[in-house]
DNA sequence: CTGAAAGCGCTTACAG
DNA sequence: CTGAAAGCGCTTACAG
């Protein structure tokens, strides 16, 4: 890339200064007088000079990079937390490493290791993983989750640490409030993890909450754990509740596309949505808002996590004192069809 | 990251060996004796050794990291396509930089300085960019397109391109003739370009050759060029052409994300699918199996694609003579219910 | 505010 | 097959 590499010297002599200035400059963090930074400046201009990362890293030890860890790329959730963090990350120069673990334990060690020998500057983790916990705590360097939490509980927040995610607990409550008003009794729970102290238990207590208090009880045979949050594990619990012939008016999926794959069920096994069954979903996705019929939601602010999740790191990487490190943003309730708008 | 970094020198001294030695079982290039490795082996994994890849690379120039422009994350066909790039670049323990351009033209040049500076050893292009083939022929690094083509006609493919694609031309011409022979005589076809000498001409041509074969005209009113292919552009494309007052029998979206938001507004305005309109899409993205009406398509073996991209991009930099640098994968034409299957 | 110099942790001819 | 040494292109105290 480039005929000859242009290094630091050849610009400090063609501005007739040392190379310690023009690392200055490169690094605006002391002070250069202008007049030297303008001449500096020019002549890297002049050269077409690109700073060598390799060189840049070795002495300071920044990477200028960041790593991504996504437990399922191919969900259009992710992907737009993703496009959020990796536009916030491109202005301030930093590049995104990414690593696509499906959830996969190998995976994650793997990547955690190529991350490691990068030296990357910070590691977002996005969405839920098994276990990285005891992989990140002995890791030096800021780690953001985003739409989750590393499960902490008793202890302090360690000052590398820092999460965004809505109130998952109220966000399920309200879906399920919702449902629970329109008259439903017998809403089918699609879940992944509950019991991991942390969003999956949130939103199983906001699912409790609502049913205590319309004084409905929970049916073991309607709860779904452990599920992969994907089309083809939604859809294949609508079938295995269907055979085995339980009842059920609604479905409240954790996640878009395990309600999107749901919908495709109901719709081959002859229920109408939302006449016969009411579905919600979770997440906010697009396709969630063109498919037919349309599907109720609650909408993550994805993007916006994503650039948050982005801004944080960054403070936290040059040392500003983040106060707020368990950021909870707000989320919105979205009907549409699937309930019966 | 570590407490304290352990330096190829302490490995050398744990082993009883020189640096060099350490660095070459490292590398694995030269021959060590059995013997040596062994002992040096052992020293890394006693030392808890981790490579530094900045003065890995300061000296070989080698960033064990190689770059991805993706036009649009969001789309799930592409974040398929990562998938399989990703992980076959993690086995070979490379790193993979991600850059969701939304082809914006400043954020692909911005992209291009960062892969610059990380040196990244190869750069994968997915999708449709303007002008990307101005910038990139003068890096020095591999380029390996996928799902697309660096339009360079008339002159000998330069040694650091290759591309995966399927045959547009052929794919697009099932689509048509499938619903020719279905009786359709007026087809609105949803395209990106289709003046590019690349993807969009080849599907336009295959088009184009299966209306001349089955003796329909041309009807320019037909025609959406130079959309965005998402849902929003589906959608708001069929409110158009139902505004407009044009006749048509069925659509051919040149993406399936297009085709369901295409989908989408036909329900609204009333139109029956496949009954009144059958609709074809292309990609073969998860969410097209499970839309209702589900979505007939040209199914690109997209997890393969980015696999193959990634193999071909480790043998170009490894400096393999790769003899077939224009892949050709097979692409499946898959019939459901939006044809009336 | 700025220059000279040491050194970050590797790789790679050069000898042997 | 292996050791000693130079050097990759920067950054950063240390002086001034």
């Amino acid at each position: 890339m480039g005929e000859k590499t242009v290094t630091i010297k050849d610009v400090a002599k063609e501005a007739g200064v040392g190379a310690g200035t023009v690392s200055r400059v490169l690094n605006d963090a002391v002070h250069v007088s202008p007049k030297t930074r303008k001449a500096v400046e020019l002549a890297m201009q002049r050269l077409g000079y690109k700073p060598n990362a390799f060189a840049r890293g070795l002495k300071s030890n920044n990477s200028y990079s960041m790593g991504v860890i996504v437990a399922d790329i191919t969900n259009p959730c992710f992907s737009k937390i993703i496009r959020g963090i990796e536009g916030t990350l491109q202005k301030s120069g930093f590049g995104m490493f990414l690593f696509d673990t499906e959830m996969d334990e190998e995976k994650v060690t793997q990547s955690i290791n190529i991350m490691e020998e990068k030296k990357v500057s910070g590691i977002f983790i996005l969405g839920e993983h098994f276990d990285t916990k005891k992989m990140l705590t002995d890791l030096y360097v800021p780690v953001v989750t985003v739409t989750s939490q590393i499960p902490i509980c008793g202890y302090e927040l360690p000052s590398n640490f820092a999460s965004i995610t809505i109130n998952n607990e109220r966000a399920a409550y309200s879906a399920m409030d919702f449902l629970c008003k329109k008259g439903k009794r017998k809403t089918v729970l699609l879940m992944s993890l509950a019991d991991d102290e942390n969003v999956g238990k949130a939103r199983y207590q906001g699912y409790q909450n609502a049913l205590k208090e319309h004084g409905i009880e929970i049916d073991q045979e309607l709860l779904f754990f452990n599920q992969r949050l994907s089309m083809e594990s939604g859809y294949e619990c609508i079938y295995k509740i269907h055979e085995k012939g339980v009842d059920f008016d609604s479905i409240f999926a954790v996640s878009d596309l395990t309600a999107l794959g749901a919908m495709r069920a109901l719709s081959e096994l002859g229920y109408a949505v939302p006449e016969d069954i009411a579905v919600v979903g979770f997440d906010g996705i697009e396709q969630g808002a063109y498919s037919i019929p349309s599907l109720t939601t609650i909408d993550q602010p994805r993007f916006l996590m994503g650039e948050t999740a982005a801004k944080i790191m960054l403070d936290m990487i040059h040392k500003k004192k983040v106060l707020n490190r368990e950021i909870i943003l707000d989320f919105e309730f979205v009907e549409r069809e699937s309930t019966g708008k």
